[in-house]
RNA sequence: GUGGGCGUAGUUCAGCUGGUUAGAGCGCCAGAUUGUGGAUCUGGAGGUCGUGGGUUCGAGCCCCACCUCCCACCCCA
């Protein structure tokens, strides 16, 4: 039979798992460094918790689960399929980390307490076409911290950031901007129910043309004078201050924007204290498509790399509303381990000496030399390193290939003498040097190799 | 969801305007080399040419459908 794997989704051999681990583990490490607390939430969730939250497309783009046992009955298959999907399929597979996070903080309230800051790394799912940069099985790495509006927060998400992709060697351009100002935009130009639209239309002055933008706004239904009241928008330029500064002056009669711009001045003020090491730019065409966000808004792109954004976040006011719990802020960014492994591996920027199965290999003699074997393999690994008897008494040229193969730095033959000796000859892999030494001597060594 | 490209050995690919038995490099297995890997040499195994249908005396090659992977759009990590 052939075999596969669903579209979108890859096996990860031994060698992309040690390097995916890389990743994970300088994450994990900011995160643990900045006191956050690692939790999980299953990769199944009612789709009523799901559905709505992302946007029309990101309704697409769940993966529904289909019930189990005889889901037909009652069920009227001659009507729209979302009815009928929505009927046979109470479930899904979470789509990001940050809803199934606001449920999480609803649901366990009482055992939380607040802020509180987690960290989750765990996969998520989207039903969208497989392409460079995109699966439809891939792994976010949030950092969230909930219950708190002060504004430090945001930056200290801005100090991870800066730590995760220093600590990575990787160039990043953090862009950032605040979700009040551009709703400030929309009301400025009197459409404010038109949010999505304007943003999502800005959200593409990276890659078209300012007159596209323009024929986008008007299919989205703008008048001409609401597209042309955008210009000043369009027109503003200098560095993050001035551009704050001339915002200011046209929102002097609009609250929502005012505060927008005085958010930014603050973050902004906090950035220039910490001199980041990655470039950071107040950029008034980010939106992000997900609707839930209301403030500060987060993108990370990597520098000479095409591919989309490696990390991106913001400040959600009331996502932990829809489930009942009012009133509750909180801000949070993730960072796609999937794109950010795509971004090393076209940069040539991981570690060398990655995934390392065993440090010493013993080749096999056969049974005779079996006992001692044993014996100080089981030293070597109570002392913390990895060791391997071959399992076959194989031809010793299979065995030193399989050594070689798997980047084992040292191999061991043990024979008649090295047993009534009480030792072992060790040859080293790398240089082809071989020495003849005790197993506390080889242990010693390795460890402060 | 829309549009484009690809699919031949484990892998990367070649295969002429349609014409005998589909090739190469790398990898794999064995040997040269019975306690020593990477290098070299020799030999060997391995393919329903993505799947199904059609055109033809004859299809890896042409036509249709489906699938996969890749790329772009939409959207996004």
């Amino acid at each position: 039979m052939k075999c596969s794997i669903p579209k979108g989704t890859r096996d990860f051999l031994p060698a992309e798992m040690a390097r995916r681990n890389y990743i994970f583990d300088t994450i994990r490490q900011v995160f643990r460094s900045f006191a956050f607390e690692p939790i999980e939430t299953p990769s199944l969730e009612n789709l009523s918790t799901l559905m709505g939250k992302y946007g029309e497309e990101g309704d697409k783009l769940l993966f529904k689960v289909l019930n189990s046992g005889d889901f037909m009955e009652g069920v009227d298959f001659g009507q729209d399929y979302r009815k009928v999907a929505a009927q046979i399929c109470e479930r899904g597979l979470r789509y990001d980390l940050t809803v199934p996070f606001a449920r999480f903080v609803v649901q366990h309230r009482d055992q939380i307490t607040f802020p509180f800051r987690r960290y989750q790394l765990q996969p998520v799912w989207r039903a969208d076409r497989p392409q460079k940069g995109r699966y439809r099985e891939f792994y976010q790495c949030d950092a969230d911290m909930i219950g708190s509006t002060s504004l430090l927060n945001e930056l200290e998400l801005v100090q991870m950031i800066d730590a995760v992709f220093d600590k990575l060697g990787i160039s990043v351009t953090l862009k950032i901007n605040n979700r009040k100002v551009l709703a400030g935009i929309a009301e400025l130009i009197g459409a404010p129910d038109k949010l999505t639209d304007i943003t999502t239309a800005i959200d593409k002055l990276d890659k078209i043309s300012l007159d596209d933008v323009r024929a986008e706004l008007r299919d989205r239904g703008l008048s001409e004078t609401q597209i042309t009241a955008l210009d000043p928008v369009f027109a503003l330029s200098g560095p993050a201050e001035e551009k704050l500064a001339q915002l200011a002056q046209l929102f002097a009669n609009n609250a929502v924007g005012t505060r927008g711009v005085e958010e930014l001045k603050e973050l902004f003020g906090y950035i220039a204290l910490v001199q980041p090491r990655c470039t950071v730019e107040l950029d008034l065409t980010l939106a992000r498509g997900l609707n839930y966000y209301t403030g500060a808004i987060f993108e990370v792109k990597a520098q000479g790399v095409s591919i989309g954004s490696i990390c991106g976040g913001g400040r959600y006011d009331n996502l932990t509303g829809i489930f009942g719990m009012p009133d509750v802020s909180g801000v949070g960014i993730s960072f796609g381990a999937d794109r950010i492994y795509d971004v090393l591996t076209e940069l040539d920027k991981f570690p060398p000496d990655l995934g390392q199965p065993a440090q010493v290999l013993f080749i096999n003699f056969g049974a005779e030399s079996m006992p001692y074997c044993i014996r100080c393999a089981a030293q070597l690994r109570s002392a913390g390193v990895s060791a391997l008897i071959y399992p076959e008494a194989a031809k010793m040229k299979k065995q030193m290939e399989y050594a070689n193969r798997c980047h084992v730095p040292y191999v061991v033959f043990v024979g008649e003498n090295e047993i009534a000796s009480q030792t072992l000859t060790v040859k080293d892999m790398a240089t082809g040097t071989q020495t003849t030494v005790t197993p506390d001597q080889l242990l010693q060594e390795i460890l402060h190799a």
